[in-house]
DNA sequence: GTCTATACCACGATAGAC
DNA sequence: GTCTATCGTGGTATAGAC
């Protein structure tokens, strides 16, 4: 927050974040306890309260989390020389994540579903979040040449949502595989 | 349940599931209380416990209320003439409830979504219902002679759940209209 | 800044009158 | 079969000692 806080503090701080996103996305947002938090980020449950006056407020700095998370992959894929090729390996690494899929689902978008339903939590992180991927998606299928970038870009970022749900419910993370091959071919048959 | 139910207790039953399913949709299955569902099926909070003797059974309930629904309107779609047409009904469908998309996802989706996080409750049989969606869509596209009607079956429903989400995420209904058409599109190239 | 003990409340579920 | 009143549990949040 502000500026030259001690290291202990930080740590603190971070570790209870880091936790908050793990549990949130294994556990789910509402059956998530503050106790559980505290739990795997090796914090008194009293102390969390230090640090994030509420529930919500632990919430958003795991939203926040992800932002930056997703930040850091997609800098990372920009380094890749063509278009082609960042989407693609966007698409590995979901299909490397298939396991966890398959128990999950994906870390982002079961947060944004269950956030739905928490009309307290600004809705504009979550959404403002997802606008970087898609985005991010759209900016690769325009510089391919797409005059209908806008509508791919949503459309690939639709189908690993909906990918990552049916592998989910149906615990087999083959799906998210052939599901990825598909896209990967499809990619391939855009080029201008 | 047994035969000769006066129709009374049917109906509060009846009314009861419905008010379920539509609750467990709008506010989320973790945020509603027995008392919102009594509320909404004008039933004395105590007395739901006559019909349901635990929250997950009215859950149980609900999901089997859905897969009820999603059969019939397979059945009306199943009258159409060619696969493309019944694929195509069935995307229509979607896009007509665009606006409820937007405000809370796809209901059966998100009730999915949620449902992996309740450990308590039968996956089974959510699976089971997302399985007959996707059979059926698998069998369209057999019918229009593809060799890849599996992957394609799985890849029609991801794409429809995956919309859902960014329709709901964006609370941008044309979201799904644009990615209904291109879907429309897209089925009618594959035809062989 | 750290941690314990606890207030307080909401919800699921039950007891028992009618 | 119907309904009211209430219990018990568990979770968020706080008070206040250290």
């Amino acid at each position: 927050m502000t500026d030259l806080q001690p290291a202990v503090k930080a740590g603190k701080r971070e570790r209870l974040v880091d936790a908050a996103v793990q549990v949130f996305y294994e556990r789910g947002v509402e059956k998530t306890t503050i106790a559980d938090i505290a739990k795997v980020a090796d914090v008194p449950v009293g102390n969390v309260y230090y640090y994030f006056k509420t529930k919500d407020q632990l919430i958003e700095a795991a939203v926040e989390a992800h932002r930056r998370r997703l930040g850091h992959l997609l800098e990372e894929l920009d380094r890749l020389g063509a278009p082609q090729e960042r989407l693609r390996g966007l698409i590995a690494g979901w299909v490397d994540l298939r396991d966890q899929a398959a128990q999950f689902g994906c870390p982002f978008g079961t947060l944004a579903s269950e956030m739905d339903k928490r009309p307290d939590v600004l809705d504009a992180e979550i959404a403002a979040t997802m606008r970087v991927l898609v985005d991010w998606s759209q900016r690769q299928f325009a510089e391919m040449g797409r005059e209908d970038a806008a509508e791919l870009g949503v459309a690939l970022i639709a189908a690993y949502q909906g990918i990552s749900l049916l592998t989910n419910t149906f615990r087999d993370p083959s799906l998210m595989k052939v599901e990825g091959d598909r896209l990967a071919r499809w990619i391939d048959s855009l080029a201008a």
